[in-house]
DNA sequence: CTTGACCTTCAAGGGACTTGAAGGTGTACG
DNA sequence: CGTACACCTTCAAGTCCCTTGAAGGTCAAG
């Protein structure tokens, strides 16, 4: 019979939506301590544990990298205040994320005016000497197709 | 002296904006074929090694990932028309860049009223039981702080 | 003849996992 | 009690697309 409160990798995962292999990972590279073992070798987890995998997994959502979080909980496990590092995290993440965005989005409106060519354009033929008709006018335009 | 319209490896990268290492990894993943060599060793490119690799390279800054360039490298040098497999991969990048944009934006918006909150909530105190006063509210609001 | 830019190869690193192989454990069922 | 079967263990390698580094060969100019 195992003590209440004591999970097991699995249920863990299942409590917090990490798979078992992402929770070894965390653990491997120093995110996650290493946990108790049952007499079988088990990781066994406590609440503490749980709360702690559950916080990296949220900042992990937010696209918050791996060292950020090994930061953040350092500073924590030390007795200090994260949140100025929190702060330079979030001002960070917000910048690369909306840069990322705009290059997203410019992206997808090209994809888009070459789905409308692919639309209207006929198949390539076999003695065309370029690789692809659809995709190539993207940045060559053909010469005998002047504006 | 060189033969004109062979370019080493360093002039192909600056005329198409790919540096040296990336045109060997293409090399050396299949995307491009082996090119010519002059007796010292150095690869030798011919104007349609450039032209496939300029290709590679816009196919790239789409979004496209090295396995369908391959295959609609492949098929053109098949003689085949890549229209309809073209067509295909456009179709999957635009409804995963979609996705992925709508994911960001979401993301930004969380990180930017996370920074909201930053500005007004006092830094985390030692004695406090959570990790991190900023973030955890995104998942757990407190008990104590009842709509 | 030396300097310095360029080229060669092979190997490893990065980020965040994911997958696979080979084997031990725990429990419910007959 | 035996046996399925789900779950756990470890270690290693694979994914994707490069990037970086080390150790050494080549070539053109001064």
């Amino acid at each position: 019979m195992r003590r209440e409160l004591a999970l097991r990798i699995g249920e863990v995962g299942d409590a917090v939506g990490v798979d078992p292999p992402t929770i070894r990972y965390y653990e491997s590279v120093g995110v996650l301590p290493e946990p108790e073992r049952a007499p079988s070798g088990y990781r066994t987890y406590s609440p503490a544990d749980v709360k702690r995998l559950r916080f990296v997994s949220l900042a992990r959502s937010l696209g918050i990298g791996l060292d950020d979080i090994r930061q953040i909980l350092a500073l924590r496990d030390r007795g200090e205040a994260p949140c100025g590092y929190v702060r330079g995290v979030l001002d960070r993440q917000v910048e690369a994320i909306d840069e990322r965005i705009l290059q997203l989005e410019a992206l997808s409106g090209e994809l888009r005016r070459l789905q409308r060519v692919a639309g209207t354009l006929p198949d390539i033929g076999a003695e065309d000497p370029c690789v692809c008709h659809i995709l190539e006018p993207a940045t060559a335009p053909r010469a005998d197709t002047p504006h």
